[in-house]
DNA sequence: AAAATGAACTTAAACGTTTTAAAAGAGGGC
DNA sequence: GCCCTCTTTTAAAACGTTTAAGTTCATTTT
């Protein structure tokens, strides 16, 4: 059916090494008949059969993506960042989205144990599910390179890890909010790192943190809408919360002036990963920003340097990058 | 490195095909040594080689996806969606988003055609993109099957498409406005389909249409901003506004509050699509709902039967799926 | 003129599976 | 002992490339 390199073999009535290499802009093969045979791929509308190359390559100059869900504009964003660097390398990705289930982290590994892909990247799906580091570094052992991306690093040397500084975001908007004034700060999402950067700002304004005030749940924008509903029917509300993320902050907001308490005027709220939405919702978000696409095309650099056997440098094997506290309108002076 | 066949059956004292007819759970491979064979490969970590499988079963159990950007949650859903779908069948997506460059099309075509994936979605590139409905069909009449999603059509019986009835969703749009009782519309995006459908909704209530209350342009979020401040500019305003999305329609809500034009008292917008923001949004945005998820569950599975050879109805070749007006706070009665 | 060099091309192995056709072995019936 | 049949196993081709190791033949070197 397709046109193969033993077609344009028998035509050019050269042997098929010979077509190989002339493809392959060989300098071992004659100006001349290169071009003829280069003519006659053309002719033939001559396309290389990748699923051949990929064997004896050993390559399939694509990569794996694990993210939990598409539809969550960071994934979406960190996904546009890698792909668009990998692809500048001429490599493919494939998308892995999990819905936060550990079998589907699982499939996906086992795939990429198969030779799919030429190396992946694992995208935080820290906090929420069974994880399979094991796996994963036996997967690493099998020469498949793997980075990490805001997710808990195992401590292996073959394993990079790109993240931002999200503890230190979390402090950093709860400790605007209390210069800002506000004495009792709510806490909503599920992520250690960010509560314990919370709280170490409260701590270090000697401020107390109330059970009440933590509302530390696997959450997406509806269940940031449930913690607004709450908040709103409490006697005693808290005067600012800070949200794992933008989604459960816009969430937090809409249910907060659904049942007519003012932001920012009765509640300061400010997201985390300052997502294009954040700067076009109404009251605009004060959040701390997070650089996925910086921190995506880094991933993606790393890994297609640990691909093409490059060595790291040491700062590449834990990359961190900061994070910026972005002031809009859902927060205001007490 | 990594375990073959070969090496399970050096261990058993069999042949390598014994060894694959019995992984491959042949009925003509006798029992005992077929279990004997299975834990064997089970002690060794045995992992069948994709790529080997690949080229001898000429399938990489592979489809291609391509699309403008992730970075849109209309694409975002539609993505997932069809990832699910194919992934419950034992396939994978290649994210091949194009960023609206056509060449970035051309290549993703090549690649298909090289046998990286057994077959492709195209979705909507459409209008604001030279297209390369000619290589596609190439592509299809090389046995690549390919099914659109919300693009238009080239008549070719092996080309299926996927649709969501876009001029009617236009058409509810403006017509529910109309009975609000406005009577300026004007129309922000660029789909020719969109913006027939809703002048054929003025057309029937015999409103006509001024050429400035088109704003025609290739817009996301940050374009229809662009629009709201251009029509919180102008002395005579629309009393409505059709926005060729959701985004748009966020955009330009957000401008014109920004500029002290109240939404919905003083000028009413609709959107397109329904994404999740809708609903959050503030004021809640009235829309039309496209059933993306659906349509891409629906193209996902045309598309597999295409590539398991089975043959579609004459209604999977052209299904188009109904749309819904949802109305919510960015609209008021005048 | 023999030997060495080098350019241009070819042979054949390799990649790791699947799968067809053939071979080998085990019983059974005559 | 021979022929058949049936089950189990194997050899080998095929998939379409890449590439290391030849081969051929002309040209240069000594």
């Amino acid at each position: 059916m397709a046109v193969t390199l033993n077609d344009i073999a028998k035509k050019a009535g050269v042997s098929l090494a010979t077509v190989s290499l002339a493809l392959n802009g060989s300098n071992k093969v004659n100006k001349d008949t290169k071009n003829r045979i280069k003519k006659i791929a053309e002719e033939l509308n001559y396309v290389p059969n990748a699923r051949a190359r990929a064997l004896v390559k050993k390559s399939t100059k694509t990569i794996g993506l694990v993210i939990p869900e598409v539809v969550n504009p960071f994934f979406a964003e960190l996904a546009q960042s890698i792909k668009d660097y990998v692809r500048s390398q001429d490599f493919n990705v494939i998308l892995c989205s999990t819905d936060y289930q550990s079998e589907e982290e699982l499939r996906y590994i086992n795939m990429f144990r198969s030779g799919q892909v030429d190396g992946a990247i694992f995208a935080c799906v820290g906090d929420m599910m069974a994880q399979h580091n094991d796996l994963i570094i036996k997967l690493v052992e099998e020469n498949i390179p793997v980075v990490y991306v805001d997710r808990d690093g195992v401590d292996h040397d073959l394993i990079p890890v790109v993240k931002s500084d999200v503890y230190h975001a979390a402090y950093q908007a709860a400790d605007y909010l209390i210069s800002l004034g506000h004495k009792e700060l709510a806490f909503a999402g599920q992520s250690v790192e960010r509560l314990n950067g919370f709280k170490s700002a409260l701590m270090k304004h000697g401020l107390d943190l109330k059970d009440e005030n933590v509302y530390y749940d696997y959450l997406k924008m509806e269940g940031g809408y449930s913690v607004g509903e709450k908040i709103a029917a409490r006697k005693n509300k808290p005067d600012a919360v800070v949200c794992l993320n933008d989604e459960i902050a816009i969430g937090v907001i809409q249910a907060l002036i659904a049942k007519d308490v003012k932001v920012p005027e009765e509640i300061s709220v400010v997201g985390i990963d300052n997502i294009k939405m954040a700067n076009f919702y109404n009251p605009s978000l004060t959040t701390v920003n997070i650089p996925v696409s910086k921190m995506g095309e880094k991933a993606a650099e790393i890994l297609m340097k640990r691909i093409t056997g490059k060595t790291l440098s040491p700062k590449e094997k834990f990359f961190i990058f900061p994070t910026k506290l972005v002031i809009r309108d859902s927060t205001r002076k007490i």
